[in-house]
DNA sequence: CCATGTACCTGAAGGC
DNA sequence: TGCCTTCAGGTACATG
């Protein structure tokens, strides 16, 4: 479910509802959804900053970091800022005020990790996507040093990280590149508009406070705008919005991929 | 290095 | 109304 976009509007809500909070203790309802990896003392350290890097979603705390991954169906939420109720609760982080950070997760894949730096899980991704200190240089050479399917690249977290199924389609019929295209064929050209896409479909997304399709919720449980947006994905069989040809639905790097076959020619 | 398959889970949707 | 299969915003790991 939760790609750069809808993790980002899941930050920005929860940024101002739990700064400074105390925790009081960790429960981990289903106990898989929470990994222990740093002896510091949980309860009794306050939140410092929600931060971002890709899919990821960091509370700093005075002594450690917990890492939050929401994979598939994971939603966090205040249980003060929620007007329906949650039916699948995996975590609960109690404040010391009594207030309580839900970690919501229909299919359980979502992951909380308690590591003494951050850095130990994020240093395996490639810089956000939104990040500023990118470079259509950086991206182009990048693209050149590997020979993966563009799609692959664009999935893998390692090179650029935040992208998943939907804004990677969305970004490739923006740029007119084919899902199969070798990354290291892109020309100069094209690696430049790929770039200039994926920030455009990243911040159009953030804008419009991410993308429900059926289970994504943001931190008051409230669905995203950005599906009203989409030109490919889940339009399979519908006309393409530039030139009329049906998208096309193909299995790429694993996973459902939609493009348009006159616009996204592979050449 | 790279591609593919499987595992982790639940629930919705479609075919018969 | 079942029952069975397939599919889903993700990632880690095993296997050629």
């Amino acid at each position: 479910m939760p790609e750069l976009p809808e993790v980002e509007t899941v930050v920005r809500e929860l940024r101002p509802l739990l700064q400074g909070k105390m925790i009081r203790t960790i429960e981990a309802v289903w106990p898989k959804t929470f990994e222990n990896r740093c002896t510091r003392e949980l309860a009794g350290q306050r939140i410092r900053e929600v931060a971002r890097k890709g899919k990821y979603i960091v509370l700093r705390l005075e002594q450690s970091d917990l890492v939050i991954h929401l994979r598939m169906t994971g939603q966090l939420a205040l249980n003060t800022s929620l007007t329906r109720p949650l039916n699948h609760i995996r975590l609960i982080i109690h404040f010391d005020d009594g207030e309580q950070l839900l970690f919501n997760d229909t299919r359980k894949f979502g992951r909380v990790y308690h590591v003494c730096q951050a850095r130990e899980i994020l240093q395996r991704i490639g810089k956000d996507g939104l990040d500023p200190q990118w470079s259509d240089e950086e991206f182009y050479q990048m693209l050149q040093n590997h020979s993966v399917g563009i799609k692959s690249f664009l999935m893998s977290q390692k090179y650029i990280s935040g992208l998943g199924n939907i804004y990677t389609d969305e970004s490739l019929f923006r740029a007119a590149v084919h899902p199969l295209r070798l990354s290291s064929s892109l020309s100069r050209k094209e690696a430049q508009r790929l770039f200039e896409s994926i920030r455009f479909i990243l911040t159009q997304g953030v804008k419009n406070m991410g993308s429900t399709i059926s289970d994504y919720r943001d931190a008051y449980g409230n669905p995203g705008k950005n599906q009203y947006y989409f030109k490919v994905y889940g339009r399979e069989g519908q006309p393409c919005l530039i030139c009329g040809t049906p998208i096309e639905k193909i299995k790429a790097a694993g996973r459902s991929t939609r493009f348009c076959p006159k616009c996204q020619p592979l050449r």
